[in-house]
DNA sequence: GAAAAACTCTCCATCCACTAGAGAGTTTTG
DNA sequence: CAAAACTCTCTAGTGGATGGAGAGTTTTTC
């Protein structure tokens, strides 16, 4: 609390800047020490100047330039420190939010490798549990398995659209679905239903587009192939009908890209066709 | 899904980069478009590269450079990224670590400005209710009170040492603090018994050296110059006396700077010094 | 199907906030 | 009173962009 002066490397020490740094904030009138030695040249930081070399650093933060700083910092206006600062507070609770969305991002992109990496054969029929997940999407506007493949592409722009529009942001490395109803699939007739993302429950985005699909036992056919969709279903619906499992709601495609990050990956996305299933006993 | 190639500007904009900047990445091998028009040299991008371009970012945050970044990705190395991506996994946890301490610490500089506009005139006795609060500190090994300059210094700096030691960071901007025993005071001995800093609960560090001020309602006086402690405090002494108050705790003298950014400040800190009282009824 | 608007190309210069190093002088430590 | 550790100024260089000029190419619009 009394006079004590720093010397210029331990003021960089204990602030974790580096010297020349604190050499240009006293060029650029950032950060002018408190006394410099007349003879040497030396300068001489106070211990309570790290209060401002903290608020440069928020200043910093929120995109502001040194000459920005140091016009604003030489207004000497307290108000305006208060004001910036409590516009760095509202920047951290962003970056929080950001910072979670990021995190998931990623959590995901290992689970894809992981899972892409344990895929099994195209062609491989399975039964398996499937926890609870939710989508996020919208009802298909046309039938894009019996169109041609631009029908499939405008819908997927559809959805793509209507995600920014919400406010999604790293639309990229989440897995697209599609659904066809369950009464439809037990008809064969491969109708598209809706078109979605898979998602966690607490996204920011328009909540009502958002739907939860259970847990339960689902049929499933991995397919590394998207052509192959159609002919997939049927053999899932024949699968289904030999074992004696009874479809016990909507049928899923779920797209499984892994995180792909090389131009020449062998095989670059894989598909799960899936359908949940209940036994009689 | 299908084939869906997107020119540059798309591009960017779909993954917030500029234009330059994949150009950049082109011409640095990070990322090659994956059709150029051989013509008119017109760079076309995959809409799946943008996995590629997270990937980009994640180790530019990670700090590795353009250069590096070039070689990793260049190996087509899945277990590599796999690895890249658990790193960049554990730095979130840190970031969001430190973004909660740098909350804290916007806080704490926004309080202090609030408390220091709102601060009485030096001499100003009051009587206030005053929340539980956490220090952290160490017990004085000299009595600076009696001594000279440097032995409250010195102490000052052993808590500093101390702090530094247990991985608190941003020292500055925490309010520094001294106590006497509730014995000592009321006999006007004035002999300080520790020195600490006020902190809030959940902070890393050692938890030994932490303790809870209760809250209550305390007797206090402001000062603006800390070589009037030792009278004031004396004056405290007398204003309970006067008033019956009975001392039911130790005294505490909280060093109160407001958040110090500019370099002509007319009044540079100020002190609370308090005492837990109670009443006889 | 022509004109206008919006993109894109390459190449070069510029920016900012630092970092690095040379060569000389000054404090601090033992 | 050396040796070690700082510090000074000054110049040059760095990485990762950004900006503009001038020419060419798509896309949109009427």
């Amino acid at each position: 609390m009394r006079e004590e002066l720093l010397p210029i490397g331990k003021m960089a020490k204990l602030n974790r800047v580096s010297i020349p740094t604190l050499r240009l904030y006293d060029e650029k009138g950032l950060l002018k020490p408190r006394y410099i030695d007349p003879d040497t040249g030396y300068r001489y930081y106070d211990i309570n100047q790290n209060a401002r070399l903290d608020m440069i650093a928020y200043m910093k933060e929120l995109g502001m330039s040194l000459s920005e700083i140091a016009h604003a910092l030489q207004k000497e206006d307290i108000t305006l420190v208060e004001e910036i600062l409590s516009r760095k507070n509202e920047q951290i609770h962003e970056q929080m939010r950001q910072l979670k969305a990021r995190h998931d991002a990623v959590e995901r992109a290992i689970m894809s490798i992981e899972r892409y990496r344990k895929s099994p054969a195209t062609g491989t029929l399975s039964l398996e549990y499937i926890d609870r997940r939710f989508v996020w999407g919208i009802p298909c506007s046309t039938n894009f398995y019996s169109g041609d493949i631009h029908s499939y592409e405008k819908v997927l722009r559809e959805l793509r659209l209507k995600l920014e529009e919400s406010g999604f942001q790293q639309i990229h490395s989440y897995n697209i679905g599609t659904s066809i109803t369950r009464e439809n699939f037990v008809n064969g007739q491969f109708v598209a239903n809706r078109i979605f993302i898979f998602t966690n429950r607490h996204t920011s985005g328009d909540q009502s587009a958002m739907h939860m699909v259970d847990s339960g036992m689902y049929a499933c056919i991995y397919l590394d192939n998207y052509d192959d969709e159609v002919s997939g279903a049927g053999m899932l619906l024949d699968y289904c009908r030999e074992n004696q499992y009874q479809i016990c709601g909507d049928y899923l495609c779920e797209v499984m890209t892994g995180f792909q990050v090389f131009d020449n990956d062998p095989r670059r996305m894989f598909l799960r066709l899936q359908v949940p299933v209940s036994f009689e006993k």
